[in-house]
DNA sequence: ACAATAATTAGATAATTGTATAAATATCTA
DNA sequence: TAGATATTTATACAATTATCTAATTATTGT
């Protein structure tokens, strides 16, 4: 589990992108419009989004599509099940 | 799901205070020495930890215990699930 | 009350990060 | 090739954050 990971995941522009992402895939142009900020802000975010793995990007014409990389979400889910138990009922220690 | 989770989870320090009380409860002392960097920085790690509620305290004399809060993990992973699909085996959507 | 120990809080500084504008790269169409 | 559109990269700056030292608060024991 590395660091740019949990670095990504921490800024809320990028979870929103993450999150309409989730919806279809979208271009930079149609993620871009979504947000108050400059085009170009939110094209470093989708830098920081690449760079963490969590989309992948495929070239369309003039266009750059992107996509969730729902692998990398399993191996987030499994750090927390793994190393925090999360994810069980009760919280995984009974008391006694 | 709120942004001082997040932030609180992008640090790796934190994320090593967090793997640390996986094991057993400690007081801020304890944690405090398994790192190179000053004891005050520590404790304000801790209180970013305790901000966003991934870890509780409890005072016993002159030490300050320090525990997991598994709630927030779960809740976590829940994030992660709903949001996004991930921790289902084959990633959610197989194609066609 | 005083000294010792445990931990947090305050204030300062350096490093990182988010955002902006401007310039550059890539593709498409005339 | 030139011009238009889509996107990224470069550069600069402001805001946030991690770290430090010093001061403060809380508890214990004498």
């Amino acid at each position: 589990m590395q660091d740019s990971l949990f670095r990504a995941l921490a800024d809320p522009t990028r979870r929103k992108i993450l999150e309409l992402l989730t919806e279809k895939d979208r271009t930079a142009g149609e993620i871009a419009e979504q947000f108050p900020i400059a085009f170009a802000s939110v094209s470093h975010h989708l830098g920081v989004l690449r760079a963490a793995d969590l989309v992948a990007t495929e070239r369309e014409g003039q266009f750059i599509r992107y996509r969730l990389n729902t692998t990398v979400f399993q191996e987030v889910v499994r750090y927390f099940m793994t190393r925090f138990g999360a994810g069980e009922d009760g919280g995984g220690k009974a008391d006694a």
